[in-house]
DNA sequence: CTCCGTGCAAATACTTTGCAAAGCG
DNA sequence: CGCTTTGCAAAGTATTTGCACGGAG
């Protein structure tokens, strides 16, 4: 069921874009981003070569926010913290949160546990000198 | 800013099915569970309702699984644990889990953090069976 | 009577997909 | 040349919204 793979730049450009930034970007950013240097990119092919990254490991998807679903190039376990004013996600070290899982979980329920994703909410340091004038 | 609210059957109707489920329910599965008791509802009310009730705080949002958001009529903060094979989602008692959360976190990035969430995701029970034969 | 809440349908927003043409090996 | 990848546009899904009407106070 391996499936044969070309070489294509634009897939390369694409997986490119996203293990080079940290703002954890949507499919239309990367369009956007790419569109000057490949301007016969389509917006599908995005899409197809997202998801299928996704699939394959390469990168992991940081979940829906404001209804667009955001990237992450880095797929080594960490934290995320979204701002729910302005949808900014920014990365949080491990050092910062300690997250003890006791493993009967899996026992007590039936289930197999693959991953566990931590993420905190609030207001970026933008926000937040937006909404409190002083 | 405070809005005045009238009283609407078909509102407390909507609520009354959030809290008194645990499978974390869709817009449509509430429209769906209403309709034969509600048959002139529509799912444009559903809709508005329930952002309205997110905005309240009476429910919240698990997030989106599979395209649909899902909700949560137990506001306590608690953990979910959701499938990756058919969406499902559980509620983890904390007792399994433990975050020790740094307060640095907030001094040094200067955000504010509302809340934390925490989210196990695997395969179910119900998944694990079909999966594995025997 | 005056607003609030709703049905309905149209409009949005994001993502997926079919198909024929172009690209890689 | 055979199979993969893409552009383009159409289709699909989930959610939001405008408007006129029915309902609560």
């Amino acid at each position: 069921m391996e499936r044969k793979q070309n070489y294509s730049r634009k897939r390369e450009a694409i997986l490119n874009a996203i293990k080079s930034t940290t703002i954890h970007p949507t499919a239309e950013w990367v369009y956007q981003t790419l569109k000057p240097d490949y301007p016969d990119l389509s917006l599908g092919t995005v899409y197809r070569n997202l998801s299928q990254f996704k699939n394959d490991g390469l990168i992991i998807s940081v979940g829906t926010v404001n209804g667009q679903e955001r990237f992450d190039g880095n797929t080594k376990p960490h934290t995320h913290f979204i701002c729910s004013s302005c949808g900014s996600v920014i990365d949080i070290p491990d050092e910062f949160v300690s997250l003890k899982t006791n493993d009967d979980i899996a026992q007590k329920y039936h289930i197999l546990v693959d991953s566990v994703d931590v993420q905190f909410h609030g207001l970026c340091s933008q926000c937040l000198q937006r909404h409190t004038p002083l």
